[in-house]
RNA sequence: GGUGGGUUGGCCGAGAGGCGAGGCAACGGACUGCAAAUCCGUCUACACGGGUUCAAAUCCCGUACCCACCUCCA
């Protein structure tokens, strides 16, 4: 079975055929860096970072550009309220924003371009718009260049709306605009703004607009036609309409495959607009693990919508730790008895639901599915066997980016200081467990109940396993 | 006004004409000195009203409620 997604401008699910064999193109939407990253930003990166990794898996080269804007009307207005240049609030953003990928192991783009450094390319495709006929600069001495929407008559075709149709949004400025619906390209620089907002063009000093960006990056680095372009369900229009009809316009033939994920959301409410930082990335990792977060975020598919509680977020930290549970059990089973670990096959439920649209949720089945049937093994003692699934698990949970071995996990805080300090409560621990175990010898339940609460009592938990006793802190 | 999406068991969350995803919680049993973990079992749902079909959560028509986008929110 072949890879198959779903096409936001066919609306359906297609067959994935690359444009060149063995090749992946992918072009994503990244951010517009104005404040701290919180869920929905992030589920955004995790969903395609999958998309890539499943892509790799599945033997492509894969190309993956992921953007970053650092110039806008927003970053302008935030930093003017907060007293401080815009490129520092970006970069300060920027910066926020590649932590939280870091901490939910969404893997680096392989390049991430950013606006302020492709103005010569935005005004090259602009330049290139107007000779066709598709953009015209304002003629109120504005110093904007706005795309001609009238002039391209397959304008609306990847939302599928008719231009008449189309409200014009009521506090639209219309300037210099020959039709409401024409978008700005280019932005000539108004006095109030901070002189290095501004880039020189042949229209005068200004700043581009925001769908020109993408145009001109992603022609850059993917070429004129590439296979999958990617983005939050907001940005299908304006945005990527735009994106589509300016490159298109300029004889580009743009993406093959437009992907969408979808929101979430608190309480029906958008998180853009409410919460703000009580849901920021900083403040859930406080109390959960990053790939507690990304587990939760990967085990809803891609294009539902989700309503964020941490009562949900709890469940699926609860149900991601069994996984960990059995990884742990059947490691130590297996280092036990001497077992050689296999490398695991990826089951074909898994292969699958993950072909199939990236069915994350059957994906995440299936791996629970191999864990019952591991504890199983585990409990007979069946270790060759158990070898085998242990391996095949480990390797879905690899193309999910939620091995807990791989080492991206290893505490953000210094895990050298982890690991001392581990060894020193083992050391610790284990003097009371010896006492422990004279007491269970003794059948002197009592004694021996009463040093596991003094144990637990220090926020260690002890668990009697059939090769002895372990503790885990929590 | 235009364009889309949704409504599934106690909860989360898949599926898209016939074999009851999966997780969490709960309950019963096994194991255990007791726990924990694990295993076995139980709990049989698809907003509402019609229709198509041998068969509908799934297709069609209608109704209700919710949500997103319509010029710069992932």
């Amino acid at each position: 079975m072949t890879f198959r997604l779903y096409d936001t401008q066919t609306r359906e699910v297609r067959d994935f055929v690359p444009l060149q064999e063995g090749k992946a193109g992918l072009y994503v939407c990244g951010l517009t860096v104005q404040s701290e990253p919180h869920v929905g930003h992030v589920r955004s990166g995790v969903n395609f970072d999958v998309l890539q990794r499943w892509l790799r898996h599945l033997g492509y080269d894969v190309t993956f550009i992921r953007n970053i804007t650092d110039v806008d009307d927003k970053i302008l207005a935030k930093s003017a309220e907060q007293g401080r240049p815009w490129y520092n609030l970006a970069y300060a953003m920027h910066r926020e924003l590649d932590r939280a990928y870091d901490a939910l192991n969404v893997a680096p783009p392989t390049y991430e371009p950013a606006a302020t450094g492709h103005v010569p390319e935005m005004v090259e495709l602009i330049q290139e718009l107007v000779e066709r006929g598709h953009a015209y600069a304002a003629d109120d001495g504005s110093g904007d260049v706005y795309f001609d929407v009238r002039s391209w008559p397959s304008y609306g075709e990847l939302t599928h709306q008719a231009i008449d149709d189309m409200e014009a949004a009521a506090d639209a400025d219309p300037r210099g605009k020959r039709d409401p619906r024409d978008f700005a390209l280019w932005k000539g620089h108004k006095e109030s703004e901070p002189a290095t907002a501004s880039w020189p063009s042949p229209w005068g000093r200004g700043r581009p607009g925001w769908h020109i960006e993408c145009s001109a990056m992603a022609g850059k680095y993917l070429g004129a036609a590439f296979d999958i372009h990617g983005g939050g369900v907001d940005l299908r229009f304006p945005h990527h309409e735009n994106e589509q009809a300016q490159s298109r316009a300029a004889g580009r033939p743009f993406a093959t495959y437009w992907m969408h994920n979808a929101w979430i959301t608190t309480a029906g409410e958008k998180m853009s607009k409410s919460l703000g930082n009580t849901l920021s990335i900083p403040a859930i990792l406080e109390r959960y693990r990053g790939i507690e977060l990304r587990y939760y975020l990967v085990a809803a598919h891609y294009r539902s919508h989700v309503e964020f509680s941490f009562e949900a977020l709890d469940e699926a930290a609860a149900g991601f730790r069994r996984v960990e549970g059995f990884l742990e059990r059947a490691e130590e089973a297996l280092r036990a008895s001497g077992t050689p670990e296999h490398l695991g096959s990826v089951p074909p439920a898994f292969v699958h639901a993950m072909n199939d649209d990236l069915g994350t949720p059957a994906a995440v089945a299936a791996i629970h599915d191999a864990v019952r049937v591991g504890n199983r093994l585990l409990a007979e003692g069946s270790h060759e066997r158990l070898s085998e699934v242990l391996g095949a698990v480990q390797s879905m949970l690899e193309i999910l980016g939620l091995n807990p071995a791989s080492p991206v996990w290893a505490g953000s805080g210094g895990a050298a200081a982890d690991e001392k300090l581990s060894a020193a409560v083992d050391a610790l621990v284990s003097g009371l467990l010896e006492e422990r175990a004279r007491a269970r010898d003794a059948k002197d339940w009592a004694r021996a109940d009463a040093i596991r609460d003094q144990i637990k009592a220090a926020g260690i938990e002890v668990t009697d396993t059939p090769t002895g006793p372990t503790w885990t802190v929590g």
